[in-house]
RNA sequence: GCCCGGGUGGCGGAAUUGGUAGACGCACCAGACUUAAAAUCUGGCGACCGAAUAGGUCGUGCCGGUUCGAUUCCGGCCCCGGGCACCA
């Protein structure tokens, strides 16, 4: 390095040196190798929402430390980045700006990216990607057509929420208290056709291989596992008459099948609707239900209704003729959208049959006594079969195998696996997407697009004026002349923005393959080996791209059967909020606007506006937002600190799957860490043996001293960044070993070889989190191999010690400590124990019945 | 309601296999330096009793258990965070 440093720490100097001398080597640039091992880190990609913000931070941190130590031992290590950059948001501005939503997005790409470059990231730059480019997406419409070809991509009607005034369909989550979130219109329920994937006949395996994936964490597994929600039980069907037809059942417990008193039908089941076509009373109740829409009302308050409908089924066993009734707590969406009642083994049906005085059959009886009343509940759990026949006596798993076989033999039931998963709803009605390559001849009949006209690109003229329309407005897009002289019309809608993140983790690998989706490149690099992201994602992205890895795989373009070998969910970032109430409404403030009073304690328990002195309320620690106001921006940061604090307070604050409580002191306090180790290593230049091999014999004791803290530190940090991924207890570690060396007293030549040893240990344990700093100053130091060749091997002979000390304990309680040999024998502990003057105070003259011993560590007498 | 996490000083957090609870950092307090302040350096810092830098008692959400010994294991409860939610 040319740069005569002065002694204080310049960080913006240090990271400026450092960063242009990584770009200007593109150091990060990797490519195949079968001779290195592979370590494919990867980070979820943004939404370029416009500038990057403190979960960000962390995130991408944490990504790179893992990198950069990986590629510190040795390892091949990809790290990519690129952009999400598909979705509503760049809609939104390019209406309210009047710009066009590329221009938008890509103004934001290259302001973040600015930003990802300044916090020292070690991507692979050559491999960015960005998916509304039509290079990406391309493959994207290409794949598609794939899956059409398999058929595991059907159209089909579905109930969507539509805004009037937009005229568009609406996400869940854009519909706020039953009105669109930007026109304000109360939306409607409307049935249109629109494209699904079948991820359900994926289910299955989708379920079973989270068994495998043993390096994710417990609960997002456990989200997924609920989210298919496999139920394994009885298709059985109840014969009706009047319709000279059936209503079929979904049942878990066919064992209660002689309690049925009713079948229950949701309000959209097609005989019910059926049925309304001539029936007003029916219909306007059903209308009424629909309104009070019961996914969006907490079941528990909602009162249960029904109405009884003119039609009788027949009991498939029994023969009996039972009632049918349409029943506002029967979801359409799962099963068959119809159930058999049995108020008796079933809480719902019980509340649903009390008050509308329906019989409740007792079939099932408690295994043990216990007490069980049917007055007041219903009786849930298995048990022993009465009153349903031959059955009587049998347990329910018995009567329930017994019933199946009744059931198929009569040919009204069978056995069946009931998911939750539906098919995923791909379609939108938006303009910044990717147009799903499908054509519709004038006979109505569909068509995939060709393979040699891909892609289809969205139409970008309107760049000049700026506002988009949704793509069906525009006639030049939609209106296509075939060779033959005949006409047809594209499909308007867009890939939902998941289908995009689905599978850019296997693009990286093979970024600039103009000819194939997915080359022999992605065999190399796939699975990725750490995939780092928010918890945000743990059911819908994780399930879609693990979906699509397993399609990819049945296409023969990966290998794997999963995409992430280890997935590490980082926390939010939050901060504490102040606010004052002004009649019902909340304002908040920033913590800049507020000083905070200290008790004699140090704990903060007042706090007023600096603007009027008033006190504020003091709130709870809040992600986060523009909102609360409590929202820290990266930029100023890293303008006051530098890239190097920031990312080491990101590190030390907490673990990273916790929350991380954002504290402007602490940053302080960071950034005072690397002002202080930036000073002690000044204080080594020039030292000789610098990063070199050393002699150890003949160490005195405080030199053995400082070399053991060196190699338990080597030994924890490896363990703590490898391992465990926790960073803190890392830093931490390395803050000791810096203390320890701070203090240590160089007396002749060798001591300052030893101190030397331990600096340059230090700056390379630091360097994945600190990587600008550590480098400059190691190249301060002059030390011709470089900072990131090589990853420090602890030396197992440093740890060893001659004296150690021993806790002693009288009935498990310290009561003393003492400075021992290692290593000695069970009547020598003994003889120490018996021997301390404090211990044999509490003995007194009482016996002692044993005596437990924890070699070099504990000894405790038990009197 | 069900399923996951979690509860440790003034605060963020540590204690990895049951073995010295509070590492590391922040805040706070005291001292040094300074005309003064900031910065920096040194020391203190769980609570209580105590003049104490002597000694002791209590202490990891609450109650109980196992153990020589429990933040850690077991049973019951309370609180907080997250996910799912009339899923038959």
């Amino acid at each position: 390095m040319k740069t005569d440093f002065v002694a204080e720490y310049n960080h913006g100097l240090v990271e400026e040196e450092i960063q242009k001398n990584w770009n200007s080597t593109s150091k990060f640039s990797v490519k195949e190798d079968k001779s290195k091992k592979k370590f494919y880190c990867l980070s979820m990609f943004p939404y370029p929402s416009g500038r990057l913000h403190m979960g960000h931070v962390r995130n991408y941190t944490i990504g790179d430390v893992i990198s950069r130590l990986k590629r510190m031992q040795g390892f091949n290590v990809l790290q990519p980045m690129g952009w999400d950059s598909f979705g509503l948001p760049a809609e939104n501005a390019a209406i309210q700006n009047n710009v066009h939503p590329a221009t938008w997005t890509n103004e934001n790409i290259d302001y973040m990216r600015d930003q990802l470059k300044r916090l020292g990231f070690a991507y692979d730059w050559k491999r960015e990607l960005s998916t509304c480019d039509s290079s990406y997406f391309r493959w994207e419409q290409w794949f598609f057509s794939k899956l059409y070809k398999n058929g595991l991509v059907e159209k089909k009607e579905s109930e969507v929420n539509w805004d009037p005034v937009d005229k568009t369909v609406l996400a869940n989550e854009q519909v706020i208290e039953g009105r669109g979130w930007r026109s304000g219109a109360l939306v409607e329920k409307k049935k249109i056709p629109q494209w699904y994937v079948k991820i359900t006949k994926y289910a299955d395996e989708l379920l079973n291989n989270l068994d495998k994936l043993d390096d994710w964490p417990e609960s997002v597994k456990t989200m997924q596992r609920n989210w298919i929600g496999r139920s394994e039980g009885v298709l059985l069907k109840f014969n009706v008459h009047e319709l000279e037809g059936f209503v079929e059942v979904f049942t878990t417990r066919p064992d209660t099948l002689l309690g049925v008193t009713f079948l229950a039908l949701s309000p959209e089941h097609p005989i019910v609707e059926k049925i309304a076509r001539d029936d007003n009373a029916l219909s306007l109740k059903l209308k009424f239900w629909k309104k009070n829409d019961l996914r969006e009302t907490d079941p528990n308050s909602l009162e249960k209704e029904g109405i009884k409908l003119d039609i009788k089924a027949i009991h498939p066993i029994s023969g009996k003729e039972i009632e049918v009734w349409v029943a506002n707590f029967v979801v359409s969406t799962y099963g068959t959208g119809a159930v058999m009642s049995v108020p008796a083994h079933d809480q719902r049906d019980w509340e649903f049959a009390k008050k509308y005085k329906l019989p409740i059959v007792e079939v099932i009886e408690p295994i043990s006594p216990q007490f069980c009343d049917l007055e007041e509940s219903a009786f849930e759990q298995k048990g022993i079969l009465k009153n349903s026949g031959t059955l009587d006596g049998l347990s329910s798993d018995e009567a329930s195998k017994q019933i199946l076989k009744l059931l198929e033999r009569s040919g009204l039931g069978e056995k069946k696996v009931q998911y939750k998963l539906r098919d995923w709803l791909i379609s939108r009605q938006r303009f910044w997407g990717c147009p799903i390559p499908i054509l519709y001849s004038k006979d109505g009949s569909i068509q995939i697009e060709s393979e040699k006209n891909l892609p289809i690109t969205l139409p970008i003229k309107e760049a000049i004026s700026g506002r988009v329309k949704p793509l069906a407005d525009y006639d030049e897009f939609k209106n296509i002349s075939n060779a033959d002289g005949t006409t047809s019309l594209r499909e308007t809608d867009t890939f939902d923005t998941f289908f995009e993140s689905s599978w850019y983790y296997a693009r990286y690998c093979c970024f600039d393959s103009t000819e194939q989706m997915l080359d022999e490149r992605v065999d190399y690099w796939l699975p990725v080996d750490v995939y780092i992201g928010g918890i945000e994602h743990a059911v819908l992205h994780l399930l879609y791209a693990r979906f699509f890895n397993k399609v990819m795989r049945d296409e023969g373009l990966v290998v794997p059967d999963e995409p992430f070998k280890k997935l590490l969910t980082q926390g939010m970032v939050c901060k504490e909020t102040y606010y004052r109430k002004v009649g019902s409404k909340i304002e908040y403030f920033s913590p800049e606007e507020v000083e905070t009073e200290f008790d004699e304690k140090g704990a903060v328990f007042k706090a007023y506006l600096k603007k009027d002195k008033q006190p504020v309320v003091i709130g709870s620690i809040e992600k986060m937002s523009k909102s609360k106001k409590n929202g820290v921006d990266p930029e100023g940061l890293i303008k006051n600190y530098g890239a190097d604090t920031v990312r080491l307070y990101t590190m030390f604050a907490a673990p990273p799957e916790q929350m991380l409580e954002w504290s402007d002191n602490a940053v302080e306090g960071s950034f005072r860490f690397l002002r202080n180790l930036w000073k002690l290593t000044s204080s080594v230049i020039g030292f000789e043996k610098l990063g070199q091999p050393l002699n150890y014999d003949d160490l005195n004791e405080s030199q053995r001293d400082l070399r053991r803290k060196v190699h338990q530190t080597i030994k924890k940090v490896t363990d703590d960044y490898e391992r465990r991924y926790k960073f803190n207890t890392a830093i931490a570690a390395i803050m000791e070993l810096y203390n320890f060396t701070a203090r240590f007293n160089i007396k002749n030549e060798k001591d300052k070889i030893l101190f030397g040893e331990a600096v340059c240990t230090t700056l390379q344990l630091l360097h994945p989190v600190v990587p600008h700093i550590t480098e400059a100053l190691w190249l301060k130091l002059d030390i011709a191999k470089p900072i990131d060749d090589s990853w420090p091997v602890f030396d197992p002979s440093a740890l060893t010690k001659d004296v150690v000390e021993i806790v002693l304990q009288v009935n498990g309680k310290k009561r003393s400590s003492i400075r021992t040999k290692v290593d000695l024998n069970n009547e020598e502990y003994e003889k120490i124990a018996k021997s301390d003057e404090k211990i044999s105070k509490y003995i007194g003259d009482q016996e002692i019945k044993k005596i437990i011993i924890v070699p070099n560590k504990l000894i405790n007498v038990v009197i």
